[in-house]
RNA sequence: GGGCCCGUAGCUCAGCUUGGUGGAGCGCCCGGCUGAUAACCGGGAGGUCGGGGGUUCGAAUCCCCCCGGGCCCA
């Protein structure tokens, strides 16, 4: 026979200890692999994919912390509740910002120094060994957080089979024709000479640069002038064509024998700055009206690309980047220096000219400006040019906000370049409908999607660096030829070779034959976006296309989680390739979490010094205390990070803690076994809080698997939070104690445990997934000792279902009631300083609704317990409606201005008549009268009701009674209470003197005459609730422990030994 | 400048979809308990529900505008 044996109370209670123990436990018995060898046998497939945190750092932050605990909360409720579950974890490896620790670590200044000085070789064999190492640290970190996942079996995206699995994608496009090589422009940074992703354009500088009015002559209209302004001379050169917005008011204006063009809205302004007082209005415009007017180009001689662009130069509409409230409403367009400017371009078919090179020098095409750097030389030599010319019509400085690089500081340029393309666009509507098929939580995030997709624009996938995936594309040398490889198989049958390692620059070495003219075909140098790489999660780390199998069985992802900026990041990503490759969307149910921010709600950060260290964070708080609490933030909003908060729910635990304790610890000294005593063996001796809390713990499990299967993992959370701790704890605990200080084996005390038993089992599985260490701990060392089959691991028990013949919402309906009668009946009680402990002879309920006196009926046994009460009279309204004495006093400001004259009459009518005026007031909402002859008519208004119960009567008003507690005390009360009071002083001495709970003793008591009456009036009682099998009255003898007490005032010694 | 989210007690947040006299935990003050005890229990104070309009008999809740914060774009 087993039983439960308390092996918890013996334990001093210390949570970190709890999980190392745990943590040793899980590593000799293997659990996680136990846990995926029972989930690998069911049929229900869920695919978990991980959204792969990037591996840039040895540390987590504590949002990927929060982001891993979501993941694993889901993925175990899953497996508990008979899913086949995949768990494999990922990591994102590549991209710039490795490259630039790398950079920083070997002290490297630009980019060349990365062939000059280390070499491609040994530079991306360091970026490997950095990328190993933070995986290796993040992994333990995760699992140091009790992250169930298949830690030995990660996918990494710079393995050789991912890289191949990313190029399948990029032949697959190119196969549905999309594609392409094309122009963007991009912000590049002349020193580092990279270009810069535009979440990397995160810093500015306020800088001085030129502001100057420059006149474009009309063609054919000697005299005529299109006045443009710019800060930028040296894009001049590239000038394509002129924009002007088509709602604007233009005008022709005389100055100095010139008639220039500009916006109406600019004139005066620009005419102040100019310092040109005469001038004369000649003609007004609109902007459509200017459209296709042609201009020369005042650079034309000196500029050898220029010479190309003569057909274009002209006036274009616009309503981008043409503004009012800056410049001349004219603005010059070099679509290669420009965003909008290369937008507005490529819309009308105009040419992308370029004119800056890598290293921010005018290039070849510039002519005479050719060599010259940028923003300095460049600059001002147009500018002499232009002022030579004639064409300088102002000239002055502006100091501006003005992007740098966030590595050198170096000022940044615009720059068309030639990249790779995927036409996105084209699949628009296909992404529109695969995005409606997909589930989101929360719903808003699907608008958020769905806005997005509006804006859709092309993919482009090319970056002019080293560390990431290589752009799979050979070009003919001799024909130009263009050929995208789908695999390694490919390219070796285009006469190339595997090599060893997939990346540059071994790729780079491999060359093919050209299927056209048999010539040397040689890769584009560039590598893939690193947006790219998790964008093809879903099948890459599934090893298609090499193998089918398994991306076939599992697809779709059933569930994927991430960061609300990962709405457009990878969430967008992961859909952009479904579409691509299978022409569908690859997750079907989608969660979204919050970001974790500091207490003030800003974002962490090492440089504002509010960055939270995984190591920190681990090493004060208990991985369950904050599972426990970042699980019962609301998933989908921003989580605070906070100290105190974590304290508070630490202390939680100490509560639910010693709830387990306090079974063990009776069950054990009973000797209780569960496998006995069942809830079917006990159900005709169930008493009414055993009936309501297997209500109550039938409606959590209903409530706690509604939630987890709609992925409101925090109300979850709280239920669990909430139940143990207020409906077990706080309640049903407190209720049953004396139940089980029975030292007789009664079926009541049997009742009690099976309840506590099954009641608290079932809490333990419902809060596996998010407490996985506690839950372990506790299981191990109350419940799996008292079951003969019990699993392993609480973490291989089944997910408990609702028993509904056990729900009673009527019961739990009528408890709640009486707990709010409790309330107010143990206010009452204060109101009156009478001490829990002192029992009162009785309290009454009155109440006027029959089904709350019904209520009270039926659970007076349980309010009685809980107020100490001898017993509880329920009874209807008036029955303390007759006990009541009301005050009524005048307001006299009121009275006065209604009554004038009978004013005293009527003070006088409500002291007479008090009860009278206050019952019908309350009742009726007014009292009529006869004073002198008149009718008098009191409303509330006029009226301060006071009303008082006798003072042997403490009553409360609540919601839906009147509770009264009887404070009369007869002198067997009396002594009782001091029975209680010598009763609380053994037990505190037990304690003291370090005694089991079941070592019985010899007590001896003297002293004041009425205490120790009161004990031989009671004494069985202080015998049974002490465990003494003998009271001496008088001096105990000076071998005793012994102890001089107060008891209001009264003075006696108590002693005692163990016999 | 745009899209989406958040703004409720000193703090952290429920409530808002489906309008009907504002809730919880912590903190604070007061009291109690001492057989779950480096715990626990009760009572109390504390709120212009970010601001302003509107719809309605009635708005924290629905609509509009504004302010502050967050994410993503521009």
């Amino acid at each position: 026979m087993l039983r439960v044996v308390d092996l918890l109370s013996g334990f001093k209670y210390d949570q970190f200890v709890v999980e190392s123990w745990v943590k040793g436990f899980w590593a000799r018995n293997r659990v996680y692999d136990l846990v995926k060898a029972k989930s690998s046998t069911l049929h229900r497939k869920f695919y978990f994919l991980d959204g792969p945190p990037y591996a840039s750092a040895k540390s987590i932050h504590v949002g990927t912390a929060w982001n891993k605990v979501i993941k694993d909360i889901v993925l175990r409720y899953y497996r508990m509740s008979g899913y086949n579950v995949w768990d494999k974890p990922g990591y994102d490896t590549h991209g710039l910002p490795i490259e630039v620790k790398i950079e920083q670590s070997l002290g490297l200044q630009v980019k060349k120094d990365i062939y000059e000085k280390v070499g491609v070789e040994s530079f991306i064999m360091q970026c490997k060994a950095f990328v190993d190492e933070n995986m290796k640290a993040m992994s333990e970190q995760f699992k140091e957080l009790g992250v169930f996942m298949d830690w030995g079996d990660a996918y990494v995206t710079y393995k050789n089979d991912y890289i191949e699995a990313g190029w399948w994608l990029i032949k697959k496009a190119h196969e549905k024709g999309l594609l392409y090589r094309g122009y963007r422009v991009l912000h590049w940074c002349p020193r580092c000479e990279t270009t810069l992703a535009d979440y990397e354009v995160s810093e500015y500088r306020e800088l001085e640069d030129p502001s100057i009015y420059v006149k474009f002559p009309v063609r054919g209209r000697p005299g005529e002038y299109l006045l443009i302004w710019t800060t930028t001379p040296w894009t001049l050169p590239a000038n394509v064509f002129i924009m002007a917005h088509p709602d604007f008011n233009y005008v022709k204006v005389k100055v100095k024998g010139e008639t220039l063009i500009m916006a109406k809205a600019r004139l005066k302004a620009v005419m102040e700055e100019a310092g040109v007082g005469d001038y004369e209005v000649v003609g007004e415009l609109k902007g459509v009206d200017l459209e296709g007017l042609e201009y020369d180009h005042p650079l034309e001689d000196l500029v050898d690309a220029q010479k190309n662009l003569i057909g274009y130069h002209k006036v274009v509409l616009a309503s981008e980047g043409v503004v009012e409230y800056e410049g001349t409403g004219l603005v010059h367009s070099a679509p290669g220096h420009g965003v909008i400017d290369y937008d507005v371009g490529l819309r009308l078919g105009f040419p992308v000219v370029s004119l800056v090179d890598d290293s921010g020098r005018m290039s070849e095409d510039a002519g005479a400006y050719k060599g010259l750097y940028f923003r300095t030389e460049a600059n001002k030599a147009i500018m002499e040019d232009l002022e030579r010319k004639g064409v300088l019509f102002h000239k002055s400085t502006v100091v501006h906000r003005y992007p740098v690089c966030w590595r050198c500081k170096t000022p940044l340029a615009l720059r068309a370049t030639n990249q790779w393309f995927i036409g996105v666009t084209k699949l628009k509507d296909e992404l529109i409908r695969e995005a409606e098929n997909i589930d989101w939580r929360p719903e808003w995030a699907k608008t958020r999607f769905m806005n997005m997709l509006q804006e859709l624009r092309d993919w482009v996938i090319s970056r002019q660096r080293f560390w990431g995936i290589p752009l799979p594309i050979w070009t003919c040398r001799v024909c130009g030829y263009t050929h995208v490889v789908g695999s390694v198989k490919e390219l070796e049958e285009m006469g190339g070779y595997r090599p060893g390692d997939l990346h540059r620059p071994w790729i780079d070495k491999v060359t093919l034959k050209c299927p056209k003219c048999g010539g040397v075909m040689e890769r584009v140098p560039d590598v893939l976006d690193v947006w790219f790489d998790s964008g093809v999660s879903f099948y890459a780390s599934l090893g298609y296309p090499m193998r089918r199998d398994l991306y076939e069985s599992l697809e779709p992802a059933d569930f994927i989680v991430e960061g609300h900026d990962q709405i457009r990041g990878w969430f967008f990503s992961l859909l952009r390739s479904g579409v691509i490759g299978f022409g569908k969307t690859p997750y079907r149910r989608v969660l979204v979490h919050g970001f974790a921010l500091d207490e003030q709600g800003r974002e962490m950060h090492k440089s504002l010094g509010n960055y939270v260290e995984f190591e920190e964070l681990i090493s004060r708080v208990p991985r369950d205390v904050f599972r426990f609490w970042v699980s019962s933030n609301t998933t989908w909003e921003d989580l605070k990070f906070s100290w105190k908060a974590l304290d508070y729910t630490f202390r939680d635990f100490t509560v639910i803690w010693n709830t387990f304790v306090f079974a063990s610890t009776y069950m054990g000294l009973d000797g209780f076994d569960p496998e006995v005593v069942t809830l079917e063996s006990v159900r005709g001796y169930l008493e009414v809080e055993d009936k309501w809390m297997l209500s109550r713990v039938n409606n959590l499990v209903k409530k706690y698997s509604e939630a987890m299967g709609d992925l409101r993992v925090h109300d979850a959370s709280r239920a669990l939070r909430s139940f143990i701790l207020d409906d077990v704890s706080r309640f049903y605990v407190r209720l049953v104690r004396r139940r089980v200080w029975e030292e007789a084996d009664t079926p009541s005390k049997r009742a009690a445990y099976v309840t506590l038993y099954y009641v608290l089992k079932t809490w333990l599985s419902l809060a596996a997934p998010i407490i996985p260490f506690t839950t372990e701990y506790l299981y191990q060392h109350l419940f799996k000792p008292a079951e003969k089959n019990a699993p392993e691991s609480v973490h291989l028990l089944d997910m408990p279902s609702a028993d509904e013949s056990f729900i009673d919402e009527r019961l739990e309906r009528d408890m709640d009631i009486a707990r709010s009668v409790i309330d107010a009946a143990l206010a009452a009680r204060a109101a009156a300083g009478l001490k829990l402990r002192r029992p009162v002879r009785r309290v009454i309920v009155a109440a006027k609704d029959p089904e709350v006196l019904e209520a009270f009926s039926r659970l007076s046994e349980v309010i009685g317990e809980m107020v100490n009460a001898k017993s509880v009279e329920v009874k209807g309204l008036e029955f303390l409606e007759e006990l009541r004495v009301y005050t009524v006093k005048p307001r006299m400001g009121e009275v006065g201005r209604d009554f004038k004259k009978l004013t005293p009459l009527i003070v006088e009518l409500m002291e007479s008549k008090a009860g009278e005026i206050a019952r019908s007031i309350t009742s009726k909402g007014y009292y009529e009268a006869q004073v002198e002859g008149a009718t008098v008519r009191l409303e509330p208004r006029h009226v301060e009701i006071e009303v008082e119960y006798p003072s042997w009567l403490s009553a409360r008003e609540s919601e839906l009674a009147t509770v009264a507690v009887d404070t009369q005390i007869s002198p067997e009360e009396e002594a009782e209470g001091y029975a209680k009071e010598v009763v609380r002083r053994v037990q505190h001495m037990r304690k003291e003197a370090k005694l089991m709970i079941d070592d019985r003793i010899e007590v001896w008591i003297t002293g004041d005459e009425g205490i120790v009456k009161a004990v031989e009036a009671f004494e069985d009682y202080v015998k049974g609730e002490t465990r003494a099998v003998k009271i001496n009255y008088e001096e105990p003898p000076s071998t005793v422990y012994s102890k001089e007490w107060d008891i209001e005032d009264k003075v006696i010694t108590i002693g005692l030994r163990k016999v």
